[in-house]
DNA sequence: CCACTTTCGCAACAGTGTTGCCAAAGAGCA
DNA sequence: TGCTCTTTGGCAACACTGTTGCGAAAGTGG
């Protein structure tokens, strides 16, 4: 039950609490509404009115926060809505894929403000790869209130150190340290994480919830970021999430790992032979087996083969998904294709940035 | 990113930072190593060691920890050792079996004290059974210094709520609130949880690892208990972990659940025909499973069909694992199996209540 | 016996959220 | 228009947290 060095002291708790704050007012000022009022965050913290009134004086203070608006009259003195400032802060996010990189720069909110896509060849060398990703950081020319740089990397790779692990076919980056390195050479933060996890923050930034979904990523591999009571769960290594290689079928096709009826290995044999359906369908098993293990609320599916048919892939993975655990579960689990298209990966970098503001490791 | 009513007030740090020490002082009772020191504390919690002498102080006032002895100096005034007073509380742990009731008694520490064990029949009213439960516990004769009583059940339940749900086997007990029932009965506070996440839990009692674990449980069906970053992951409705059903062979045999190829019935079909190792198999390949999707550090065995061959299940699990897992993610994952043989269970039922005060709830 | 090292508590302190109180701002009604 | 009622939200005093500075206690080693 103990969670390593997690003792907590009055700096914590007041970061933890801010952070909470914060990120109420960013979903609030992403979805529009106006802002959200300073009873109502009391409400949705548990903090005492007077607190949030503290504690917004001092986000305010900073610029972080502003007063946006009243609300109408409940027959006394009316709420006053607050939001956060959206330009105050800028993060860059990176996505540094095999044979694209992708670069975009996301307000406070974590809106997407620009995006610059190019080439790149993920197997020339690394300095020189290092220095296409800088020079696209550099062009979005963000000035001094940016927060640092979120890079999200095929995996495996280690969340904790920055240090990438034997990519696929790419055996050149085992054990290069991307953080540091780029760290060093913008002078900036660096955060570095899965694509996978990446994009399943950006899903989870749409609506601050509060529950727990998977990301299921098919695109020239089969992966999956999760998120457990409204974290991305990472395990002890950033292995977690390695969904592709899930076994379904014990006497299956010999997949690269060396074992056999991994899910990604049948999942891709479909699409090769042009079997949308059939990999729709292995895709749904494969949730069916998640949503039971995990007891998840919901199902997202991104990637460009998902993309390139997103309705046929989403009602046959709802279909199977909805046949398989209604029965046991007793419930339907939504399944939705991840908005923000071939960019959310880039986006969810640059949350990774923000989740350091909005709360990431604020009491352990 | 937004994790519900998690606001936290001073006394929320204060509980937080004293559930943090008294975990500490539980490991160090339990391992029998004499104690732990003041600076110790401070060094695994990061906390100042001020910080450490105040709270302990308050635990000796308490009457739950004390002065134990001093270890070797090192040049200056030696530490001085700390532990918990192990008489100071008690916590009351049920196995509520479909065939049987495991009742034990644990001290402080988590260390069982007495036990009882009688026949039970799951399938009579709710009534009869919960009267055999309260006269159980009355009979450990705990006195006033009781904590609550732990109640671990077959799954499908609510841990929240503690009511269960449709009982395989048993459908009368479905929507009985067994938490509020028994609390009314006995007086005592009772916290209600899944058989496999109370084991799950004793294993963690062990040894508060930091980690991440599968507890396994092979018996009159195949479930599991998970633990993730050093805490019982239930999911929102208390269904996570519900590992039979895990599909590992699309076309294979037709599971009570109406799908094909679950792992639990292609185990118990194993089991049946005296296969013991194809059911070992089976458990490594699901295991194995595990270990990809959430990265978790090591595999934990139990239940009565393990139990029955031991060394059969742990070498052959782990001859699966290592095969499948050193490949990939190139390290070797421990099995084992959970010490306290049958009474695993009950042990981690008294420790559902004693995780109020070694932390739990205490920042969110 | 004395210098040195290390542990650990006392006292003063900075800063958290909380409580009690009151001004501000609108609704509703005479 | 004027008055009352309701509700919001800030000010000030407060209780309590962990932190810092300092000194007493309790050992080791020469």
């Amino acid at each position: 039950m103990n969670r390593g060095i997690s003792g907590a002291n009055l700096p914590a708790l007041r970061h933890h609490n801010a952070a909470l704050v914060l990120d109420l007012l960013r979903a609030a000022t992403r979805h529009g509404t106006g802002g959200i009022s300073r009873l109502e965050l009391a409400e949705r913290t548990g903090l005492t009115p007077q607190a949030v009134s503290k504690i917004t004086a001092r986000l305010r203070a900073e610029g972080l926060a502003e007063e946006s608006g009243r609300q109408a009259s409940t027959g006394g003195k009316p709420r006053t809505e607050l939001r956060l400032v959206r330009r105050a802060r800028y993060a860059a996010g990176v996505h540094l894929d095999r044979d694209e990189l992708t670069v975009v720069l996301a307000d406070l909110s974590g809106e997407r403000m620009r995006a610059r896509t190019s080439r790149l060849d993920f197997g020339r060398p690394a300095g020189e790869v290092l220095e296409a990703v800088a020079r696209e950081v550099r062009a979005l020319d963000a000035g001094p209130a940016i927060l640092g740089v979120g890079v999200a990397a095929p995996g495996p790779l280690d969340h904790a150190s920055g240090v990438l692990h034997r990519v696929t076919g790419f055996p050149d980056w085992d054990g290069f340290p991307l953080r540091d390195a780029l760290e060093r050479r913008l002078g900036l933060r660096v955060v570095v994480d899965k694509d996978t996890n990446a994009a399943a923050l950006a899903v989870l930034g749409q609506d601050a919830g509060d529950g727990s979904f998977a990301y299921l990523h098919l695109g020239t591999g089969l992966g999956a970021g999760l998120v457990l009571d409204g974290a991305v769960f990472r395990g002890e290594r950033t292995g977690a999430g390695e969904f592709g290689h899930q076994v379904v079928q014990l006497d299956g096709p010999v997949c690269g790992c060396g074992n056999r009826g991994c899910i990604e290995a049948m999942c891709l044999a479909a699409v090769d032979r042009g079997d949308s359906a059939g990999a729709a369908y292995l895709l749904g098993v494969g949730a069916a087996n998640l949503v039971s293990l995990l007891d998840i609320d919901r199902v997202v599916l991104g990637g460009r083969t998902v993309l390139a048919d997103e309705t046929l892939f989403r009602q046959e993975v709802a279909a199977v998904l909805t046949e398989r655990t209604a029965r046991s579960a007793g419930r339907t689990v939504p399944v939705s294709v991840a908005p923000g298209g071939t960019r959310v990966v880039a986006d969810g970098a640059a949350l990774l940035v923000l989740a350091s503001v909005f709360g990431g490791a604020a009491l352990g």
